[in-house]
DNA sequence: TTAAAAATTGTTATATTATAACATTTAAGT
DNA sequence: ACTTAAATGTTATAATATAACAATTTTTAA
């Protein structure tokens, strides 16, 4: 699906963009959080919650399902990654400074999932919305398909 | 959030309507589909698969969770029912027919849901996934937020 | 019309995803 | 150093969903 040459660039301009965000939010960062974004950030195919608290057990971590929900949920809140509620699954956030009107292409062949954005799309789901005087706080767009790799 | 003036009467032509798209594909409409698909329809607020199954439970069947999966396999395969992934919950669909180019408006405060239709929403997101040569197979998009009765 | 086949439902068990509640440890602020 | 707050550890359980096989009902067709 990606045009990734280097995965390790993928991986560690993620890491380094996470680390200087939280340094500017003030945020703790933790060997942990740390951890479980790198775990994210192996591939891009959404990881599935209890797969990274596997792996985090083959490290030094006493993991168990809290401590992946909870880092979990630092990063998700932080936006340094997304759920994509179709698959219940986690993947890092290719933009965290400015991620918004961004949707998610999933395909069903490699797994892999590309976030992308469109204005034009913004502005679609905004008239819509507006037409029924609605207040949005949070929305989910996700399109499960096969990507032009896979046909 | 909702124009229903007498839910009397969506539960009715919902029920209706999906008897006549059972009979015309030529599928069995059991007492079972039928009653699940009846207490989904109950309010316009999506229902949870457990709770329908407390429901069944009160009336004559022999519910377990089989029960209730099995019925929402045929309803959301026959079109007649939505699964909300934001939420985890199941909506009859308002317009069975034709689905199509729909996405859901999800109350946080009411809980109610709404299916909207908009072709420029549809347009817009073909354009978007063209761009990346992506076949698209199902397209969720759920928006949560607050609706024009709750503000 | 009855036997075989297919579809539906019953039943038991278990898999998957996620959170509650409380104890302990670590880091931050005074 | 002492206090407080945040993070992590730990045990238990809640919430969501499916696998596997048995029994029943419906359909098909001999
Ligand atoms: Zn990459
Ligand atoms: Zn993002
Ligand atoms: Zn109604
Ligand atoms: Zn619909």
């Amino acid at each position: 699906m990606l045009d990734c040459q280097d995965h390790e660039v993928c991986i560690e301009s993620a890491m380094r963009e996470a680390e200087s965000i939280c340094q500017e939010k003030g945020l703790r960062f933790t060997e942990l959080r740390r951890e479980v974004l790198r775990l994210i950030w192996l591939s891009h195919i959404p990881t599935k919650a209890y797969d990274i608290l596997e792996k985090l057990k083959g490290k030094a971590w006493s993991a168990k399902p809290p401590t992946v929900y909870r880092a979990l949920d630092f990063l998700l809140e932080t936006g340094l990654v997304h759920k994509l509620d179709s698959i219940n699954a986690y993947i890092g956030c290719s933009h965290p400074r400015e991620h918004d009107g961004c949707y998610f292409l999933i395909c069903t062949d490699c797994n892999e999932a590309k976030e992308c954005c469109s204005p034009e799309l913004t502005d679609a789901i905004e008239l819509a919305w507006s037409k029924n005087s609605f207040r949005p706080k949070k929305v989910t767009l996700e399109v499960l398909g096969q990507c032009g790799q896979c046909d």
